[in-house]
DNA sequence: CTGTTAGCGCGTTCAA
DNA sequence: TTGAACGCGCTAACAG
């Protein structure tokens, strides 16, 4: 029975094969073959062997019994608020391709900023044995809920940030802001308002302290506009824009606030003459294709990417230093002619 | 030393808790608390004093033990060419909420349409014991193929069609660029031209395919503008907009499409009457910001995603009747200014 | 460089 | 209903 197996198994097609019968049909030892898999070196005419057996089985090795057994599932979490705008459908899909090359896949879970959906995920990864985490973070986030769930996995902060002991990378949205800021001053408005949804989000805090303190810095008063959902946003958008006190230009924060701005322009029947100057953070593809084309901050999601992998994977092979560190890296400022230039 | 094991491990946080740990810490058998954690009847007070152990000892089974064990891993694999346009996106997640809600994990795996890849990523998630599949394949892909990487995996093709012996979700292609170029032939336009990306996908196929049905029906000759990116497609256009030839109005099969179509028509410096009518697929969420407001047909992405999942899982518990589906969901044509409507 | 042994953590037999 | 024993497929630790 037992030695029949691995070519019964051919036939039948009944069950997947294992190393043992790759073993027997190679006439090696399980754990030759194992290492071969592995790439570590075998004799040259071992190796062939264990090749043919290989392909003549079509055998995959199980990736289930190699965590079992290795404690490390090749597996990565990759934890978001969503995945559908156009920030982090490129960043989900940078992150897959990288992974990937580093021989990990991605294992996807969203949580639409709620705090407790967040932690049923990282209780998921733990499950799953994932090696590591990509998090960006609901708000509320902090570094005891994340340990208390998962307290040996490495995690990465990604476009947000949670404690100094956590890894991070994320834009530099401060400075950027105030660059953002300081060029909308630059073409002399003087009464230039701050758009973003969700007054939750680190990132937006961020860039919305960039803001106030240029505004403060040449005495002019920071004003915020907020609002929690889309249709919020837009409706108080438009009182302000209807209202005495009309902005001279906006600033706003997210391709969300950018849309939102961009719909109420339209719903009032803005022509292009009266629409407010605008500069938005997020070159995302349409971008350049509205009325008028919007001058924006681009991140450089591709390095973000790299960067918060390149900080994972050092955890995970132990090559990092032990100190954790906050990578942050500075947007671009795309010029186009929504803040009034040309 | 085995009998303290329980207890040490919390205090020394070496190693994470296992059944065996919360039955000793709870005085019952392995197999009881596996029971219990997957909802086999036991009695009350013994339930209880598991529910203690577990949240006590943090807990969590290990996923790849039950894999292993099992032959389950309660993960599907979302196989895609990309994820990073509006379409895309929105379906992935879709997918990972609702693969969630019924107890799955999503790995995510892009192709880039590239065959090769796909066939690795078919390959990998046999390796991980995915339990199911959706995939949206790459050209070139046969039920031959898939079938020698992924003999045993139940696979649903979305937005894609392989074969009828497997499951696929589509959108009714044909039949809604059928629709969408008689609307525009209602406006009285005659010399309508289609233009798409990549001529091998499948969709695109499909619906060029319904746009030359209805233009011979007319005794109009089809035009169709193909390329393989999106530089060259904008390049194409333009000669085609300078040409003598000068179409009368544009289908065009994707949002990828309708930018480029956008895009030249802002290189050009195009006022808004010199612009050819435009009617695209996909209702991205700057359909209605650009010049003029798209007119678009809307695929009806939530039902395709669940309808998808649904097929799937009725196949995973066996529920399903053993002939194959091709469920085909009809688009909506969202009716604005771009195609000469109002 | 190789084969043998053991056990990762769980679910599934079987008896009781 | 419960518990003990076994084994899923693999790799780490040994001995050769």
């Amino acid at each position: 029975m037992k030695i029949a197996s691995a070519r019964t198994r051919i036939k039948l097609q009944k069950k997947r094969a294992t190393v043992t019968d790759v073993a027997e049909l190679a006439h090696v030892g399980a754990s030759t073959v194992s290492r071969f898999l592995r790439g570590v070196p075998v004799r040259p005419k071992v190796a062939e062997r264990v090749a043919q057996a290989v392909k003549a089985l079509g055998y995959e090795p199980d990736e289930s019994a190699r965590a079992l057994r290795s404690g490390r599932s090749r597996t990565i979490g990759l934890v978001l608020p969503k995945v559908s705008n156009a920030f982090f459908s490129q960043s989900v899909q940078l992150m897959e391709e990288q992974a990937r090359q580093r021989g990990c896949t991605v294992i996807l879970l969203t949580h639409g900023d709620r705090l407790a959906e967040q932690l049923e995920h990282l209780a998921t990864l733990r499950r799953y044995r994932a090696d590591g985490v990509i998090l960006t973070c609901a708000p509320g986030t902090t570094t005891r809920i994340i340990r208390s769930v998962i307290p040996e996995v490495p995690v990465v902060a990604f476009d947000s940030y949670i404690s100094s002991s956590i890894d991070s990378v994320l834009l530099d949205n401060r400075e950027v802001a105030r660059t953002a800021t300081e060029h909308l001053l630059g073409h002399g408005y003087r009464n230039v308002v701050c758009v973003f949804g969700k007054p939750e989000t680190y990132s937006f805090q961020e860039r919305a302290a960039g803001y106030s303190e240029v505004m403060s810095a040449q005495s002019l008063i920071p004003r915020l506009l907020t609002a929690p959902s889309y249709e919020l946003l837009g409706s108080v958008l438009q009182e302000v824009l209807q209202g005495k006190d009309r902005p001279e230009a906006l600033l706003s924060l997210s391709d969300f606030a950018s849309r939102s701005i961009l719909t109420v322009y339209r719903d009032l029947g803005l022509k292009m003459a009266e629409r407010i100057p605008v500069l938005g953070f997020d070159d995302f593809d349409f971008a350049q294709l509205v009325d008028p084309p919007l001058t924006v901050i681009r991140q450089p999601i591709a390095e973000m990417v790299s960067n918060s992998l390149a900080l994972l994977f050092s955890r995970l092979d132990g090559s990092a230093p032990k100190k954790t560190r906050a990578i942050s890296l500075t947007g671009e400022l795309i010029l186009r002619r929504s803040c009034g230039c040309a």
